[in-house]
DNA sequence: AAAAAGAGCAACCGCGGCATC
DNA sequence: AGATGCCGCGGTTGCTCTTTT
């Protein structure tokens, strides 16, 4: 048996809404509220409407401060930030756009934002943030492949991440985003398509960091992230919460990966803040009982011997679960 | 000027999750 | 533990306005 229908359909008005209409619902919920409940609510508010449709109507259209009209250029990398990380999750990014909602997200992206990547996916290889988000379209249809979920519902080494190779670490899975094509590819910021750029990657020449762990990157990447002094300042300031949250769940996952493999020396991540990358053992860096024996710069990073200390502090005066909270920028090597 | 096509967007629909009984 | 009801979400529809032919 199906859900019973929350209204009778044939006694409530459908379609647009009327002023009046719309005055009686806004008086309504400034004086009263919705009282919990928007089923109610049209019959105490004298409208012959579906509760649903209130609803919609209020969060959509009525409710104060909300912002219509041309969306800017800031909204814009936002929007395309936020997509990359979390997908079509239209209310998650609405909740980081004040005054927009998510029924507006929806069809500004449906109807502007999709083609303005489509277009410069096919035009140049910019660095623009339509073009940086282009590797998570799937080429084959209009649509991006949702976000993997986090490993609280799918069991965190469900997924292959990397594929292991001499030479290179092959992706299939990126920033918690499927790959049509495994390639190599790096967490992705959209404010700063510049410090994420392929190009740079492969003009790189780097020969200064190894390790035991194959999660992805090719060497160059690394070394960019290492090279540029400005990173943590100027790049980890502008990462959502939700991106380092995805970015957070990755490791963890990496992590027990690894030790299902029977990995059980140092812990092959790098972690780079300020000019540090280092070592450590993720579990204790994130429970911050982590200490200088377990964290610590291993044999091939490029910072200084400041930076065990700087790193093992940090996850001993951590304060929350997060280890993102920090600002820390992880990444992964061959 | 009129018809057709395209674009934009408000509103609807149905499902999943959650709370309550 | 299962049934029920409501909320919130994302996908889709269809109306209206604009542009093109």
């Amino acid at each position: 048996m199906g859900r019973a229908p929350c209204c009778d359909k044939t006694k409530v008005k459908r379609g647009p809404w009327s002023p009046e209409e719309d005055a009686k619902l806004r008086d309504y919920i400034e004086k009263y509220g919705n009282g919990g409940n928007w089923i109610s609510l049209p019959l105490k508010a004298g409208l012959r409407r579906c509760g649903k449709s209130c609803r919609l109507r209020w969060l959509n259209y009525l409710r104060p401060n909300i912002k219509h009209g041309d969306f800017s250029e800031e909204e814009d990398r936002i929007i395309f930030s936020l997509f990359a990380a979390v997908g079509s999750r239209w209310s998650i990014i609405a909740a980081h756009l004040p005054g927009r909602t998510d029924n507006d997200i929806k069809n500004y992206w449906n109807t502007k934002l999709r083609k303005k990547i489509m277009s410069s996916s096919s035009s140049s290889s910019s660095h623009s943030s339509a073009a940086m988000a282009t590797p998570f379209l799937n080429p084959n249809s209009h649509d991006v492949k949702r976000p993997i979920t986090p490993s609280a519902t799918i069991a965190p080494f469900s997924y292959n991440p990397y594929v292991e190779n001499s030479t290179t670490s092959l992706i299939s899975n990126i920033n918690g985003f499927e790959a049509d094509d495994q390639q190599i590819f790096p967490f992705f910021n959209p404010n700063y398509p510049h410090d994420f750029s392929l190009e740079d990657m492969s003009s790189n020449n780097n020969n200064n960091i190894s390790g035991t762990s194959g999660f992805l990157l090719n060497h160059s990447m690394c070394d960019h992230y290492s090279n540029h002094t400005n990173f943590s300042s100027d790049v980890n300031g502008k990462r959502s919460e939700i991106m380092m949250k995805q970015e957070e769940m990755m490791m963890i996952d990496h992590h027990i990966d690894q030790m299902t493999k029977g990995y059980n020396g140092d812990f092959t991540q790098g972690y780079y803040n300020n000019d540090i990358n280092g070592h450590g053992d993720l579990k204790q860096m994130i429970s911050g009982t982590g200490t200088n024996s377990n964290i610590n710069m291993g044999g091939s990073g490029s910072g200084s011997a400041s930076s065990s200390s700087f790193i093992s502090n940090l996850a001993e005066n951590k304060t929350s679960s997060s280890l993102l909270k920090h600002k820390c920028l992880p990444y992964f090597y061959s």
